[in-house]
DNA sequence: GGACCTGTTTGATCTGACGCAAACTGGGAG
DNA sequence: CTCCCAGTTTGCGTCAGATCAAACAGGTCC
Protein backbone atom coordinates (compact mmCIF):
# COMPACT_ATOMS: atom_id res chain seq x y z
CA UNK A 1 0.00 0.00 0.00
CA UNK A 2 1.24 3.61 -0.51
CA UNK A 3 2.94 5.23 2.08
CA UNK A 4 0.94 8.43 2.63
CA UNK A 5 -1.59 6.13 3.90
CA UNK A 6 0.06 4.76 6.86
CA UNK A 7 -0.05 7.90 8.49
CA UNK A 8 -4.15 7.67 8.31
CA UNK A 9 -4.15 4.03 9.13
CA UNK A 10 -1.84 5.15 12.56
CA UNK A 11 -4.45 7.15 14.38
CA UNK A 12 -7.48 4.80 13.71
CA UNK A 13 -8.72 3.38 16.82
CA UNK A 14 -8.71 0.08 15.70
CA UNK A 15 -4.88 0.28 15.87
CA UNK A 16 -4.77 1.98 19.44
CA UNK A 17 -1.70 0.73 21.66
CA UNK A 18 -0.27 -1.39 18.66
CA UNK A 19 3.78 -0.19 18.58
CA UNK A 20 4.63 1.40 14.74
CA UNK A 21 6.47 -1.29 13.98
CA UNK A 22 4.32 -4.15 14.43
CA UNK A 23 1.87 -1.67 12.62
CA UNK A 24 4.11 -1.74 9.31
CA UNK A 25 3.85 -5.56 9.67
CA UNK A 26 0.04 -5.43 9.87
CA UNK A 27 -0.38 -2.86 6.79
CA UNK A 28 2.42 -5.07 4.83
CA UNK A 29 -0.10 -7.80 4.48
CA UNK A 30 -2.52 -6.10 2.89
CA UNK A 31 -3.89 -4.76 -0.24
CA UNK A 32 -5.53 -1.71 -1.13
CA UNK A 33 -8.43 -2.06 -3.48
CA UNK A 34 -11.02 0.18 -5.60
CA UNK A 35 -14.54 -0.59 -5.46
CA UNK A 36 -16.30 1.58 -8.04
CA UNK A 37 -19.89 3.16 -6.88
CA UNK A 38 -22.39 0.62 -7.56
CA UNK A 39 -20.36 -2.55 -6.97
CA UNK A 40 -20.30 -4.94 -3.99
CA UNK A 41 -17.58 -5.47 -1.14
CA UNK A 42 -19.30 -8.69 -0.71
CA UNK A 43 -22.23 -10.78 -0.70
CA UNK A 44 -24.61 -11.76 2.39
CA UNK A 45 -23.82 -15.64 2.95
CA UNK A 46 -20.78 -15.57 0.48
CA UNK A 47 -17.66 -17.03 1.95
CA UNK A 48 -16.40 -14.75 4.27
CA UNK A 49 -12.14 -14.61 2.42
CA UNK A 50 -11.40 -11.14 3.65
CA UNK A 51 -11.96 -8.30 6.28
CA UNK A 52 -11.32 -4.60 5.89
CA UNK A 53 -10.98 -1.32 6.45
CA UNK A 54 -12.29 1.86 4.86
CA UNK A 55 -9.84 3.97 3.71
CA UNK A 56 -12.10 6.57 1.23
CA UNK A 57 -15.97 6.39 0.39
CA UNK A 58 -18.95 5.21 1.80
CA UNK A 59 -20.82 1.87 1.98
CA UNK A 60 -24.19 0.49 2.52
CA UNK A 61 -24.68 -2.73 4.48
CA UNK A 62 -27.62 -4.64 4.26
CA UNK A 63 -29.68 -7.81 4.76
CA UNK A 64 -32.39 -9.63 2.63
CA UNK A 65 -34.95 -11.64 3.66
CA UNK A 66 -35.69 -14.53 2.46
CA UNK A 67 -38.62 -12.84 0.14
CA UNK A 68 -36.36 -10.53 -1.16
CA UNK A 69 -37.32 -7.44 1.03
CA UNK A 70 -34.31 -5.11 2.34
CA UNK A 71 -33.02 -3.80 5.30
CA UNK A 72 -29.84 -1.37 5.60
CA UNK A 73 -28.18 -2.37 8.63
CA UNK A 74 -25.70 0.71 8.63
CA UNK A 75 -23.07 2.81 6.14
CA UNK A 76 -19.60 2.26 6.61
CA UNK A 77 -17.66 5.75 6.56
CA UNK A 78 -13.91 5.93 6.19
CA UNK A 79 -11.76 4.50 9.10
CA UNK A 80 -14.13 1.84 10.13
CA UNK A 81 -13.17 -2.01 10.26
CA UNK A 82 -16.08 -4.50 8.42
CA UNK A 83 -16.50 -7.68 7.28
CA UNK A 84 -15.13 -8.80 10.23
CA UNK A 85 -17.35 -12.39 10.04
CA UNK A 86 -14.58 -14.58 10.78
CA UNK A 87 -13.29 -12.87 14.14
CA UNK A 88 -17.32 -13.52 14.97
CA UNK A 89 -16.85 -16.86 14.50
CA UNK A 90 -18.82 -17.17 11.44
CA UNK A 91 -17.34 -18.84 8.26
CA UNK A 92 -19.59 -16.27 5.69
CA UNK A 93 -20.67 -12.85 5.95
CA UNK A 94 -24.02 -11.98 7.06
CA UNK A 95 -24.68 -8.94 4.94
CA UNK A 96 -23.90 -7.24 2.00
CA UNK A 97 -21.62 -4.60 1.45
CA UNK A 98 -22.43 -2.28 -1.66
CA UNK A 99 -20.26 0.82 -2.18
CA UNK A 100 -22.44 3.68 -3.06
CA UNK A 101 -19.85 5.88 -3.88
CA UNK A 102 -16.24 5.14 -5.39
CA UNK A 103 -14.37 3.71 -2.66
CA UNK A 104 -11.10 2.76 -1.45
CA UNK A 105 -10.33 0.05 1.25
CA UNK A 106 -7.33 -2.07 2.86
CA UNK A 107 -7.83 -5.41 2.63
CA UNK A 108 -6.61 -8.98 4.54
CA UNK A 109 -7.38 -12.18 4.55
CA UNK A 110 -9.88 -13.70 6.87
CA UNK A 111 -6.98 -16.58 7.60
CA UNK A 112 -4.58 -13.56 8.75
CA UNK A 113 -6.80 -12.61 11.48
CA UNK A 114 -5.74 -15.16 14.09
CA UNK A 115 -2.01 -14.78 13.77
CA UNK A 116 -2.51 -10.65 13.89
CA UNK A 117 -4.78 -11.11 17.00
CA UNK A 118 -2.63 -13.87 18.40
CA UNK A 119 0.74 -11.10 17.57
CA UNK A 120 -0.69 -7.95 18.76
CA UNK A 121 -3.86 -8.58 21.75
CA UNK A 122 -4.30 -4.88 21.53
CA UNK A 123 -6.31 -5.44 17.99
CA UNK A 124 -8.91 -7.93 20.04
CA UNK A 125 -9.43 -5.34 22.44
CA UNK A 126 -10.29 -2.54 20.44
CA UNK A 127 -12.45 -5.10 17.99
CA UNK A 128 -14.83 -5.99 20.83
CA UNK A 129 -15.09 -1.69 21.61
CA UNK A 130 -16.30 -1.37 18.11
CA UNK A 131 -18.26 -4.75 17.77
CA UNK A 132 -19.69 -3.32 21.33
CA UNK A 133 -20.64 0.13 20.16
CA UNK A 134 -22.15 -1.24 17.39
CA UNK A 135 -24.42 -4.12 19.38
CA UNK A 136 -25.36 -0.63 21.46
CA UNK A 137 -26.37 1.20 18.22
CA UNK A 138 -28.27 -1.91 17.06
CA UNK A 139 -30.09 -2.25 20.46
CA UNK A 140 -30.58 1.51 20.11
CA UNK A 141 -32.60 0.54 16.65
CA UNK A 142 -34.26 -2.21 18.64
CA UNK A 143 -35.83 0.05 21.12
CA UNK A 144 -36.62 2.98 18.23
CA UNK A 145 -38.54 0.10 16.09
CA UNK A 146 -40.47 -0.80 19.43
CA UNK A 147 -41.34 2.54 20.69
CA UNK A 148 -41.35 5.21 18.21
CA UNK A 149 -43.39 6.07 15.12
CA UNK A 150 -42.46 6.33 12.23
CA UNK A 151 -41.94 10.06 11.55
CA UNK A 152 -39.60 10.10 14.54
CA UNK A 153 -37.55 6.98 13.54
CA UNK A 154 -36.81 8.92 10.44
CA UNK A 155 -36.08 12.13 12.00
CA UNK A 156 -32.98 9.91 14.11
CA UNK A 157 -32.14 8.22 10.76
CA UNK A 158 -31.64 11.45 9.49
CA UNK A 159 -29.57 13.16 12.26
CA UNK A 160 -27.39 9.49 12.68
CA UNK A 161 -26.51 10.17 8.86
CA UNK A 162 -25.99 14.14 9.25
CA UNK A 163 -23.41 12.52 12.21
CA UNK A 164 -21.58 9.81 10.18
CA UNK A 165 -21.41 11.34 6.57
CA UNK A 166 -22.58 14.79 6.84
CA UNK A 167 -21.32 17.76 5.11
CA UNK A 168 -21.67 21.12 6.39
CA UNK A 169 -23.01 23.54 3.32
CA UNK A 170 -24.21 27.21 3.47
CA UNK A 171 -27.82 25.98 3.71
CA UNK A 172 -27.54 23.23 6.63
CA UNK A 173 -25.62 19.84 6.71
CA UNK A 174 -25.97 17.79 3.43
CA UNK A 175 -25.82 14.19 3.40
CA UNK A 176 -22.67 13.64 1.28
CA UNK A 177 -23.35 10.12 -0.94
CA UNK A 178 -26.29 9.76 -2.80
CA UNK A 179 -29.18 8.70 -0.75
CA UNK A 180 -32.88 7.64 -2.15
CA UNK A 181 -36.09 7.91 -0.27
CA UNK A 182 -36.19 4.11 -0.20
CA UNK A 183 -33.04 4.00 1.47
CA UNK A 184 -34.14 6.15 4.20
CA UNK A 185 -37.23 3.71 3.94
CA UNK A 186 -35.02 0.53 4.60
CA UNK A 187 -33.29 2.11 7.29
CA UNK A 188 -36.35 2.88 9.59
CA UNK A 189 -38.38 -0.24 8.32
CA UNK A 190 -41.24 1.39 6.18
CA UNK A 191 -42.02 2.67 2.46
CA UNK A 192 -40.85 5.39 0.33
CA UNK A 193 -43.68 6.85 0.07
CA UNK A 194 -44.30 7.09 3.28
CA UNK A 195 -40.91 8.87 3.37
CA UNK A 196 -41.39 11.00 0.76
CA UNK A 197 -44.46 12.43 2.54
CA UNK A 198 -42.83 12.60 5.93
CA UNK A 199 -39.72 15.09 3.62
CA UNK A 200 -42.10 16.98 1.90
CA UNK A 201 -43.68 18.22 5.09
CA UNK A 202 -40.28 18.91 6.67
CA UNK A 203 -39.68 20.69 3.27
CA UNK A 204 -42.74 23.09 3.61
CA UNK A 205 -41.38 23.60 7.68
CA UNK A 206 -38.17 24.42 5.87
CA UNK A 207 -36.57 21.51 8.58
CA UNK A 208 -35.17 20.09 5.01
CA UNK A 209 -33.74 20.55 1.73
CA UNK A 210 -34.03 17.36 -0.22
CA UNK A 211 -34.13 16.22 -4.18
CA UNK A 212 -33.50 13.38 -6.65
CA UNK A 213 -30.55 10.94 -4.03
CA UNK A 214 -29.84 14.07 -1.99
CA UNK A 215 -31.18 15.48 1.58
CA UNK A 216 -29.72 17.95 3.35
CA UNK A 217 -30.73 19.62 6.85
CA UNK A 218 -31.64 22.67 7.17
CA UNK A 219 -32.41 23.40 10.88
CA UNK A 220 -30.75 20.00 12.55
CA UNK A 221 -31.87 21.55 16.23
CA UNK A 222 -35.55 21.79 15.15
CA UNK A 223 -35.13 18.00 13.81
CA UNK A 224 -33.52 17.06 16.85
CA UNK A 225 -36.63 18.62 19.12
CA UNK A 226 -38.59 16.65 16.68
CA UNK A 227 -36.65 13.38 16.99
CA UNK A 228 -36.73 13.73 20.79
CA UNK A 229 -39.87 15.27 22.27
CA UNK A 230 -42.44 13.06 23.49
CA UNK A 231 -44.77 13.87 21.04
CA UNK A 232 -47.05 16.92 21.21
CA UNK B 1 -16.17 -20.45 45.14
CA UNK B 2 -17.00 -23.64 45.95
CA UNK B 3 -15.20 -26.46 44.27
CA UNK B 4 -18.63 -28.16 42.18
CA UNK B 5 -18.94 -25.39 40.33
CA UNK B 6 -15.62 -25.49 38.75
CA UNK B 7 -16.15 -28.42 36.08
CA UNK B 8 -19.58 -26.86 34.98
CA UNK B 9 -17.62 -23.52 34.02
CA UNK B 10 -14.38 -25.06 32.68
CA UNK B 11 -16.45 -26.04 29.47
CA UNK B 12 -18.03 -23.08 29.22
CA UNK B 13 -17.20 -22.01 25.65
CA UNK B 14 -16.03 -18.17 27.23
CA UNK B 15 -13.01 -20.22 28.62
CA UNK B 16 -12.08 -22.80 25.72
CA UNK B 17 -8.45 -22.25 25.09
CA UNK B 18 -7.77 -21.27 28.55
CA UNK B 19 -5.08 -23.37 30.22
CA UNK B 20 -6.76 -24.57 33.53
CA UNK B 21 -4.40 -23.10 35.84
CA UNK B 22 -5.22 -20.08 33.89
CA UNK B 23 -8.75 -20.80 34.91
CA UNK B 24 -7.99 -21.52 38.19
CA UNK B 25 -6.52 -18.29 38.58
CA UNK B 26 -9.31 -16.48 36.90
CA UNK B 27 -11.74 -18.47 39.27
CA UNK B 28 -10.26 -17.35 41.98
CA UNK B 29 -10.99 -13.64 41.45
CA UNK B 30 -15.03 -13.97 41.19
CA UNK B 31 -17.00 -14.22 44.19
CA UNK B 32 -20.26 -15.79 43.77
CA UNK B 33 -23.94 -14.22 44.54
CA UNK B 34 -27.14 -14.67 44.62
CA UNK B 35 -29.81 -12.78 43.50
CA UNK B 36 -33.37 -13.22 44.59
CA UNK B 37 -36.42 -13.24 42.12
CA UNK B 38 -37.18 -9.72 41.01
CA UNK B 39 -33.95 -8.30 42.34
CA UNK B 40 -31.79 -6.44 39.90
CA UNK B 41 -28.14 -7.53 39.16
CA UNK B 42 -27.49 -4.08 37.80
CA UNK B 43 -28.95 -1.18 36.86
CA UNK B 44 -29.21 1.23 33.27
CA UNK B 45 -26.91 4.04 33.51
CA UNK B 46 -25.40 2.69 36.51
CA UNK B 47 -21.53 2.44 36.85
CA UNK B 48 -20.09 -0.45 35.40
CA UNK B 49 -18.10 -1.92 38.46
CA UNK B 50 -18.42 -5.83 37.66
CA UNK B 51 -19.15 -8.15 34.87
CA UNK B 52 -20.39 -11.71 35.23
CA UNK B 53 -21.11 -14.96 34.18
CA UNK B 54 -24.49 -16.61 35.04
CA UNK B 55 -24.19 -20.00 36.71
CA UNK B 56 -28.22 -20.85 37.40
CA UNK B 57 -31.70 -18.79 36.85
CA UNK B 58 -32.83 -16.43 34.47
CA UNK B 59 -32.11 -12.63 34.15
CA UNK B 60 -34.26 -10.57 31.97
CA UNK B 61 -32.25 -7.50 30.67
CA UNK B 62 -34.37 -4.46 29.06
CA UNK B 63 -34.08 -1.09 28.33
CA UNK B 64 -36.63 1.89 29.52
CA UNK B 65 -37.18 4.80 27.47
CA UNK B 66 -37.34 8.54 28.50
CA UNK B 67 -41.13 8.26 28.37
CA UNK B 68 -40.91 4.96 30.98
CA UNK B 69 -41.55 2.52 27.78
CA UNK B 70 -39.75 -0.77 28.39
CA UNK B 71 -37.79 -2.92 25.55
CA UNK B 72 -36.48 -6.60 26.18
CA UNK B 73 -33.07 -6.75 25.10
CA UNK B 74 -32.58 -10.26 25.75
CA UNK B 75 -32.91 -12.91 28.50
CA UNK B 76 -29.61 -14.43 30.05
CA UNK B 77 -29.29 -17.95 30.11
CA UNK B 78 -27.05 -19.88 32.39
CA UNK B 79 -23.14 -20.42 31.08
CA UNK B 80 -23.33 -17.11 29.92
CA UNK B 81 -21.04 -13.62 30.09
CA UNK B 82 -23.12 -10.29 30.41
CA UNK B 83 -22.45 -7.20 31.82
CA UNK B 84 -19.22 -6.48 29.71
CA UNK B 85 -19.79 -2.86 29.48
CA UNK B 86 -16.67 -2.03 30.43
CA UNK B 87 -14.85 -4.36 27.99
CA UNK B 88 -16.95 -2.47 25.20
CA UNK B 89 -15.36 0.63 26.14
CA UNK B 90 -18.73 1.87 28.70
CA UNK B 91 -18.39 3.29 31.82
CA UNK B 92 -21.87 2.70 32.60
CA UNK B 93 -24.50 -0.28 32.16
CA UNK B 94 -27.03 -0.09 28.74
CA UNK B 95 -29.64 -1.99 30.39
CA UNK B 96 -30.90 -3.14 33.68
CA UNK B 97 -30.51 -6.75 34.54
CA UNK B 98 -33.03 -8.31 36.47
CA UNK B 99 -33.92 -11.76 37.78
CA UNK B 100 -36.75 -13.36 36.75
CA UNK B 101 -36.48 -16.54 38.68
CA UNK B 102 -33.72 -16.92 42.03
CA UNK B 103 -30.03 -16.86 40.46
CA UNK B 104 -26.80 -17.71 41.02
CA UNK B 105 -23.74 -15.41 39.42
CA UNK B 106 -19.76 -15.45 39.38
CA UNK B 107 -18.92 -11.52 39.50
CA UNK B 108 -15.76 -10.00 38.73
CA UNK B 109 -14.80 -6.36 39.38
CA UNK B 110 -14.50 -4.86 36.00
CA UNK B 111 -11.25 -3.23 36.94
CA UNK B 112 -9.98 -7.16 36.48
CA UNK B 113 -10.46 -7.58 32.75
CA UNK B 114 -7.40 -5.58 31.69
CA UNK B 115 -5.31 -7.95 33.12
CA UNK B 116 -7.52 -10.70 32.84
CA UNK B 117 -7.47 -10.67 29.02
CA UNK B 118 -3.85 -9.49 29.19
CA UNK B 119 -2.97 -12.67 30.59
CA UNK B 120 -5.41 -14.58 28.58
CA UNK B 121 -5.57 -13.85 24.89
CA UNK B 122 -7.74 -16.64 24.80
CA UNK B 123 -10.95 -14.53 26.97
CA UNK B 124 -10.76 -10.95 24.24
CA UNK B 125 -11.24 -13.77 21.31
CA UNK B 126 -14.03 -15.46 22.96
CA UNK B 127 -15.76 -12.29 23.83
CA UNK B 128 -15.48 -11.36 20.05
CA UNK B 129 -17.56 -14.36 19.37
CA UNK B 130 -19.95 -13.54 21.73
CA UNK B 131 -20.33 -10.10 21.33
CA UNK B 132 -20.33 -10.94 17.98
CA UNK B 133 -23.19 -13.73 17.79
CA UNK B 134 -24.97 -10.93 19.91
CA UNK B 135 -24.99 -8.66 17.26
CA UNK B 136 -26.23 -10.87 14.56
CA UNK B 137 -29.45 -11.40 16.64
CA UNK B 138 -29.93 -7.68 17.17
CA UNK B 139 -29.56 -7.25 13.71
CA UNK B 140 -31.87 -10.25 13.03
CA UNK B 141 -34.24 -8.50 14.87
CA UNK B 142 -33.88 -5.01 13.52
CA UNK B 143 -34.81 -6.69 10.18
CA UNK B 144 -37.80 -8.75 11.96
CA UNK B 145 -39.35 -5.74 13.20
CA UNK B 146 -38.64 -3.75 9.88
CA UNK B 147 -40.26 -6.62 7.42
CA UNK B 148 -42.75 -9.00 9.74
CA UNK B 149 -45.80 -8.61 11.34
CA UNK B 150 -46.68 -8.53 14.62
CA UNK B 151 -48.16 -12.75 14.94
CA UNK B 152 -45.00 -13.57 13.22
CA UNK B 153 -42.66 -11.53 15.46
CA UNK B 154 -44.60 -12.97 18.74
CA UNK B 155 -44.19 -16.80 17.07
CA UNK B 156 -40.09 -16.08 16.18
CA UNK B 157 -39.76 -15.04 19.96
CA UNK B 158 -41.46 -18.05 21.38
CA UNK B 159 -39.51 -20.14 19.34
CA UNK B 160 -36.30 -18.38 20.41
CA UNK B 161 -37.86 -18.70 24.54
CA UNK B 162 -38.16 -22.09 23.74
CA UNK B 163 -35.18 -23.21 22.45
CA UNK B 164 -33.20 -21.19 25.12
CA UNK B 165 -35.05 -21.84 27.98
CA UNK B 166 -37.50 -24.58 27.30
CA UNK B 167 -38.16 -27.12 29.03
CA UNK B 168 -39.96 -30.06 27.24
CA UNK B 169 -43.04 -31.87 28.85
CA UNK B 170 -45.18 -34.34 28.12
CA UNK B 171 -47.70 -31.66 26.11
CA UNK B 172 -45.03 -30.00 24.37
CA UNK B 173 -42.05 -27.38 25.41
CA UNK B 174 -42.55 -25.50 28.27
CA UNK B 175 -40.59 -22.15 29.40
CA UNK B 176 -38.99 -22.51 32.34
CA UNK B 177 -39.32 -19.04 33.82
CA UNK B 178 -42.28 -16.87 34.48
CA UNK B 179 -43.36 -15.15 31.72
CA UNK B 180 -46.17 -12.48 31.21
CA UNK B 181 -47.74 -11.36 28.01
CA UNK B 182 -46.71 -7.41 28.55
CA UNK B 183 -43.13 -8.91 28.91
CA UNK B 184 -43.51 -10.68 25.19
CA UNK B 185 -45.13 -7.77 23.74
CA UNK B 186 -42.24 -5.77 25.08
CA UNK B 187 -40.08 -8.31 23.02
CA UNK B 188 -41.81 -7.74 19.92
CA UNK B 189 -42.74 -3.91 20.44
CA UNK B 190 -46.12 -4.79 20.57
CA UNK B 191 -49.35 -4.37 23.43
CA UNK B 192 -50.01 -6.91 25.52
CA UNK B 193 -53.43 -6.84 24.29
CA UNK B 194 -51.99 -8.18 21.12
CA UNK B 195 -50.16 -10.70 22.31
CA UNK B 196 -53.41 -12.03 24.20
CA UNK B 197 -55.10 -11.93 21.45
CA UNK B 198 -52.67 -13.86 19.39
CA UNK B 199 -52.05 -16.52 22.34
CA UNK B 200 -55.78 -16.82 22.38
CA UNK B 201 -56.30 -17.58 18.95
CA UNK B 202 -53.52 -20.11 19.03
CA UNK B 203 -54.84 -21.42 21.95
CA UNK B 204 -58.44 -22.68 20.38
CA UNK B 205 -55.95 -23.65 17.37
CA UNK B 206 -54.24 -26.51 19.85
CA UNK B 207 -50.83 -24.61 19.39
CA UNK B 208 -50.04 -23.27 22.50
CA UNK B 209 -51.25 -24.18 25.80
CA UNK B 210 -50.43 -20.86 28.35
CA UNK B 211 -51.71 -18.90 31.25
CA UNK B 212 -50.76 -16.88 34.39
CA UNK B 213 -46.77 -16.15 33.73
CA UNK B 214 -46.94 -19.79 31.57
CA UNK B 215 -46.25 -20.32 27.90
CA UNK B 216 -45.63 -24.01 26.47
CA UNK B 217 -46.13 -24.70 23.24
CA UNK B 218 -47.55 -27.97 22.36
CA UNK B 219 -46.99 -27.65 18.44
CA UNK B 220 -43.43 -26.44 18.11
CA UNK B 221 -43.44 -27.79 14.23
CA UNK B 222 -46.23 -25.71 13.02
CA UNK B 223 -45.52 -22.65 14.93
CA UNK B 224 -42.11 -22.58 13.04
CA UNK B 225 -44.19 -23.32 9.77
CA UNK B 226 -46.48 -19.98 10.94
CA UNK B 227 -43.09 -17.51 12.03
CA UNK B 228 -41.18 -18.78 8.35
CA UNK B 229 -44.24 -19.13 5.63
CA UNK B 230 -44.50 -15.94 3.65
CA UNK B 231 -47.88 -15.27 4.81
CA UNK B 232 -50.99 -17.65 2.57
C1' DG C 1 -62.98 -19.28 52.86
C1' DG C 2 -63.20 -14.71 51.26
C1' DA C 3 -60.86 -10.42 49.85
C1' DC C 4 -57.71 -8.49 47.01
C1' DC C 5 -54.29 -7.80 43.65
C1' DT C 6 -52.10 -8.68 39.52
C1' DG C 7 -52.26 -10.52 35.21
C1' DT C 8 -55.49 -11.84 31.46
C1' DT C 9 -59.32 -11.76 28.19
C1' DT C 10 -62.41 -9.66 25.11
C1' DG C 11 -65.14 -6.04 22.86
C1' DA C 12 -65.55 -1.53 20.50
C1' DT C 13 -63.50 2.15 18.27
C1' DC C 14 -59.94 4.78 16.13
C1' DT C 15 -55.92 5.87 13.29
C1' DG C 16 -51.15 5.82 11.44
C1' DA C 17 -49.17 3.95 7.92
C1' DC C 18 -49.45 0.72 4.05
C1' DG C 19 -50.82 -0.62 -0.67
C1' DC C 20 -52.29 0.68 -4.94
C1' DA C 21 -52.44 3.80 -8.66
C1' DA C 22 -51.22 7.50 -11.36
C1' DA C 23 -48.96 11.57 -12.47
C1' DC C 24 -44.72 14.14 -12.28
C1' DT C 25 -39.64 15.57 -12.81
C1' DG C 26 -34.65 15.97 -12.94
C1' DG C 27 -30.85 14.53 -15.27
C1' DG C 28 -28.22 11.56 -18.17
C1' DA C 29 -27.76 9.30 -22.93
C1' DG C 30 -27.79 9.69 -27.58
C1' DC D 1 -32.52 19.33 -27.89
C1' DT D 2 -35.36 15.62 -26.91
C1' DC D 3 -36.22 11.17 -25.13
C1' DC D 4 -36.33 8.20 -21.53
C1' DC D 5 -36.03 6.30 -17.02
C1' DA D 6 -35.30 6.07 -12.31
C1' DG D 7 -36.65 8.34 -8.55
C1' DT D 8 -40.28 11.10 -6.51
C1' DT D 9 -44.80 13.06 -5.28
C1' DT D 10 -49.55 12.79 -4.11
C1' DG D 11 -54.39 11.08 -3.64
C1' DC D 12 -57.40 7.60 -1.89
C1' DG D 13 -59.13 3.38 0.19
C1' DT D 14 -58.00 -0.01 3.52
C1' DC D 15 -56.50 -2.52 7.52
C1' DA D 16 -53.41 -4.21 11.20
C1' DG D 17 -52.83 -3.10 15.37
C1' DA D 18 -53.14 0.62 19.03
C1' DT D 19 -56.06 2.65 22.35
C1' DC D 20 -59.84 2.83 25.44
C1' DA D 21 -62.82 0.34 28.45
C1' DA D 22 -64.55 -3.25 31.19
C1' DA D 23 -65.14 -7.66 32.83
C1' DC D 24 -62.72 -11.81 34.39
C1' DA D 25 -59.74 -15.31 36.98
C1' DG D 26 -55.79 -17.51 39.24
C1' DG D 27 -52.95 -16.95 43.41
C1' DT D 28 -51.82 -15.29 47.72
C1' DC D 29 -52.53 -13.31 52.14
C1' DC D 30 -55.01 -12.91 56.11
Amino acid sequence: MPNLDKSLVADLPMFAGVEPDDLNDILREAQSIRYQKGTSVFQQDEEARSFFILLHGHLRVMKVTPDGQQVVVRYVTPGEIFGIAMAMGRTTYPATALAVVDSLALVWPSAAWPRLVAKNPSLAVNTIQTVGSRLQDAHTRVVEMSTEQVERRVAHALLRLAKQAGRKGEDGIQIDFPISRQDVAEMTGTTLHTVSRILSAWEDQGLVESGRQRISIRDPHKLFILAERPSD
